[in-house]
DNA sequence: GTCTATAGGAAGATAGAC
DNA sequence: GTCTATCTTCCTATAGAC
């Protein structure tokens, strides 16, 4: 099967991203990137550390990839495109827009949990993507952040929320989340879901005001 | 001079935390190097790419630094020195205790927002440290977790804040400051006082309840 | 302290046997 | 489709002239 038909179009959200790629040597050189360049990034990961990692020869990988490069775009697109898609499926959530801004925030937070190695080199390695490559990340990166921006002002519309800043909103919810995959580790003492949940928590009370007239001694809160 | 004794220990917490830097040479060659990690990465850069940068051949480098890492190191221990600093300052802010932690929630966004570029090497580059700099590093970012941990612990212990889990509200807060070096950027709409303006007040609200008995549909916040 | 030159090896990617 | 062998380029770091 030649390089253009490997099949990654699959990817369901789920534990293993790239569990879905055929054939198998691909499937195992793309676990085996995806595994260094979390560790020691794109830059510092070399074609035959992949490819010895896979089990193959050096020459081996270019039967199922044209570059490294495509290796990085594979797992960049893949992991873009299952968390845009649980952030969307979550903004089918009936009921309030808080109650389904909490769902937004608890299943994007445990995404980045449970799938945190791939998300890390989604964020971090940007830079390794060709022009063509980097832009059509970049499009998904608008789109996830236009479903959130959205709901947020959806909220803002109907009255529910009492922030003044929409966009600064997004942003921090966003950020809370995706920052996730810098810091989780498996054997933490968070389970994922305790952290979604903290994390849904934590969204909740930053659409609300404080509790009463709690003291302000310097500037006020989202100008 | 010899490379022992390159001197960048006078770090203020201002705008150019390598501006200290002596000799000149050595100067410019971490303000290349810094430019170029930031941007690509630690592994995607070369000592020639530094060196052409700075202005000077390939083997000056060997001169001020006695590998690529130890300019890593040079620029990751000076960033942690400082995000540190100027949090321990906060720290000493009179008042109460949500009063000090907007603070310190100010200080620490301002300074992720200023100093995004070495904050991101510091932040993303950790596995190009060898392991006993890595281990140095570690230990300050141990002290900057205390630092943020013990000042929500006293607002919790003297009853002021609502919160259940200080360690994950410590987690949430500095992840919040610290991922502004990911996406910051200097022509961007916001201005980083803005930016820390709006992180202190997302503070005082994760900290505090919310509102009055808003509808939690879904599961409890920070149990 | 800066240069040029180069050692010595490793990088990404390809060719051709099987 | 996988291998071994190799092309070409580039890497980090050092040596030695000035």
């Amino acid at each position: 099967m030649p390089k253009e038909f490997v099949d990654f179009s699959r990817a369901p959200g789920g534990h293993d991203l790239l569990n879905d790629i055929e054939p198998a040597s691909a499937r195992r050189l793309a676990h085996a990137a995806l595994d260094s360049f979390s560790s020691v990034g794109y830059g510092g990961t070399t074609t035959r550390i992949i490819s010895e990692r896979a089990g193959l020869s050096s020459g081996a990988l270019y039967v199922s990839f044209k570059s490294k490069e495509e290796i990085l775009f594979l797992c960049t697109r893949v992991s873009h495109e299952s968390a845009l898609g649980v952030l969307r499926a979550a903004a089918e959530t009936p009921g309030s827009v808080m109650n389904r801004l909490r769902k937004m925030m608890y299943d994007f937070t445990l995404w980045h949990a449970r799938n945190h190695a791939i998300a890390r080199v989604a964020q971090y390695e940007l830079a390794g993507l060709t022009p063509e490559h980097h832009e059509l990340i970049a499009e998904l990166r608008r789109q996830i952040e236009s479903v959130m921006r959205s709901q947020i002002q959806l909220g803002v519309d109907q009255g529910e929320f009492d922030i003044e800043d929409q966009a600064g909103l997004t942003l921090a919810a966003l950020s809370l989340a995706i920052d996730v995959c810098r810091w989780y580790s498996d054997g933490g003492r968070l389970s994922a879901e305790r952290l979604a949940d903290s994390y849904s928590g934590l969204v909740t009370r930053m659409l609300s005001s404080s509790r009463d007239g709690a003291p302000r001694e310097g500037a006020d809160a989202l100008r």
